[in-house]
RNA sequence: GUCUCAGUAGCUCAGCUGGAUAGAGCAACGGCCUUCUAAGCCGUCGGUCGGGGGUUCGAAUCCCUCCUGGGACGCCA
């Protein structure tokens, strides 16, 4: 716990001794005190609505109710300097402000670890997202769900939950035949020969360049294979080279994951048979048109789904209800899928299955990643699936930068749409928010350079000197950062750590411009100030870090 | 047609799950560099929170209904 929720923790104890005190409740009443932080300090350093929440309980007017609480209010060797009841009923606490220097030491003491805490209480979570098949390239709504997904992970583990990363790799179903037959017939193609693409061919760039690669390594050999054997060699080989492509592309993306966990796995180690089995048993299957179908409608489910097709093969879905199975038995607490908003009307029939085969349905939980609409001079841009035009993740980034793409998309909450201007990303990136953010860490650092040559280091000293309005400020906005980790990862929302960056880094420029750092003349002064920067960066570092975006020294 | 996500400043989006006068960035306008990085700061302009009902001390937030846009409704994956 850090200085400011040890106050806080304080304050609320007061405040709810105030409230037995005056006897506004019954006694052995359960009730919350909410405390939060007022944007303008004239509202205080900590304010409370617990008078308009105990309207009901009390039965009294939220203001009487205030009156109250604040007349048994204990302040008497407390931190607290000043209480205020102002509004409909908030009662705003002003504290004396010792606890803004302990937020400094806080930062100093835990470093790259400062905004960490238990607050997950080390609670097993298995993430899986991108989960993209592996027969094409990674584009645009892989990215955001890439960029959200790996700062969701970043931001639960920072916030004390023990976390796996998984990528589900769709390796079994017809999609990999597909991929077979479109790179035999690439690679045709790349010696000369006449040869047609499958009708639902894959025609990304992506399988041209492994049919190039796989013409460099082995000429025209692999013509002479038999039907089946050319066939297997350009499943094999398709599957292993788009593997290796994927896993590539998302380390350059910062991506990384834990599990690569394959389908095909299912199928060999008899899981899939295993799961059908206990639906059965539970009674949930029943055969129809020669099929064999689940009935989820038992469970929520719009309608019944086909789990075994007529000819005898599986649906995507029957190996998927196996997989997630075995996620329950690894002994997660909570599975988190992050699926596209394609994939939506997907949920229900997922947790019917969880559900079907005994397991509580809220252990799965499914994030949706709104659609990126891409625009391209200023109309929408349409992507072809047939000419394989697709922007892709790669080149997105070698276009707008890996900072500017991940700082993109995780600033938006991902269940709101998004629009997608590549030209305003690729030329205007100077005004992308994210060197707002990078270039008040790279000022920090500049200061603290230049603090270095001329003799000053930063010291704990003298903190109590850091008593300007701005320094106050931006003290209060470091002493949050663990608090809005644990938040956004307990919503699920990482987009709030970019918009606490803004918020950092706004107040940082804002002191910057009015108060010098260096001075000469007041070494004590200096070095307390060389603390708060030292402080912010750290800060600022590690929220970047959390959404992986890089933290430069210099710009 | 059913389900689902969204609709907030000219544009792109926040709004901490019901609280105080609805906030940022970009764009527009006016100021600030002999001084630690002007990719910055300070100020101005800009809103019937899609429309209409309802719930209550109090609604952008919750409920109902309608309008508009995205997505999903396969023995595809």
């Amino acid at each position: 716990m850090n200085a400011v929720e040890q106050l806080q923790e304080k304050l609320k104890n007061l405040l709810k001794s105030a409230v037995e005190k005056a006897q506004l409740v019954e006694e052995g009443t359960e009730f919350t005190v909410h405390i939060e932080v007022p944007k303008d300090k004239s509202k205080g350093d900590f304010a409370t609505n617990l008078a308009m929440q105990l309207t009901k309980l009390a039965k009294k007017p939220p203001r009487q109710i205030a009156d109250a609480i604040v007349e048994n209010l204990e302040t008497e060797g407390t931190e607290i300097e000043k209480v205020e009841i102002a509004g409909p009923g908030f009662i705003n606490i002003f504290v004396r402000k010792d606890f803004l220097a302990d937020i400094v030491k806080a930062v100093f003491e835990q470093g790259e670890n400062y905004g960490r805490s238990n607050a997950g209480g080390g609670e097993k979570i298995q993430v899986e997202f991108v989960s993209a098949n592996p027969t094409g390239d990674l584009h645009l709504g892989h990215a955001r769900g890439a960029a959200f997904g790996d700062s969701l992970c970043n931001v639960l583990d920072f916030a004390g939950y023990d976390v796996t990363r998984e990528y589900y790799i769709n390796d079994a179903g017809n999609q990999i035949n597909n991929l077979a037959r479109s790179l035999e017939a690439r690679y045709k193609q790349q010696l000369g020969l006449d040869a047609e693409m499958p009708e639902d061919g894959y025609y990304g760039q992506d399988i041209i360049d492994i049919a190039k690669r796989l013409v460099e390594e082995y000429g025209d050999s692999i013509l002479e294979k038999s039907d089946e054997e050319r066939f297997n060699f350009f499943r094999e080989k398709g599957l292993a080279l788009e593997l290796e492509k994927l896993k590539k592309d998302l380390e350059n993306f910062r991506v990384h994951f834990d599990v690569w966990y394959s389908e095909t796995s299912l199928y060999k180690s008899g899981k899939i048979e295993k799961a059908l089995e206990k639906l059965r048993n539970n009674g949930h299957i029943y055969e129809k048109d020669g099929a064999t179908w689940f009935r989820s409608t038992t469970f929520g489910d719009d309608k019944d789904r086909v789990l075994i097709k007529s000819d005898g093969s599986y649906t995507y879905l029957t190996p998927d209800i196996a997989y997630h199975e075995d996620k329950i038995q690894r002994g997660f607490d909570k599975i988190i899928n992050v699926w596209g908003a394609d994939h939506h009307g997907y949920i229900p029939r997922m947790k019917a299955a969880i559900e079907a085969l005994g397991y509580d349905r809220d252990k799965l939980e499914v994030k949706v990643i709104q659609m990126v609409q891409l625009y391209k001079n200023g109309e929408k841009y349409k992507m072809s699936k047939r000419t394989g035009n697709a922007v892709t993740m790669r080149e997105l980034v070698e276009e707008a930068g890996l900072d500017a793409v991940r700082y993109y998309f995780v600033k938006t909450a991902c269940d709101s749409h998004m629009d997608f201007d590549i030209d305003l990303a690729v030329a205007e990136t100077n005004e992308n928010p994210v060197y707002y953010a990078q270039y008040a860490h790279a000022r920090i650092c500049s200061i603290l350079r230049a603090a270095g040559e001329q003799g000053f280091r930063p010291s704990l000293d003298n903190l109590n000197l850091l008593a300007d309005e701005k320094s106050e400020e931006v003290l209060k906005i470091v002493g949050a950062f663990p608090q809005v980790v644990a938040e956004a990862a307990k919503h699920r929302t990482p987009h709030r750590i970019a918009n606490y960056i803004q918020e950092l880094a706004a107040a940082f420029h804002s002191f910057y411009n009015a108060e010098k750092v260096l001075n000469p003349d007041n070494k004590e002064l200096t070095e307390a100030r060389l603390a708060l920067i030292q402080a912010v960066r750290t800060t600022l570092a590690n929220a970047l870090r959390l959404i992986g975006v890089s933290a430069p020294e210099r710009m």
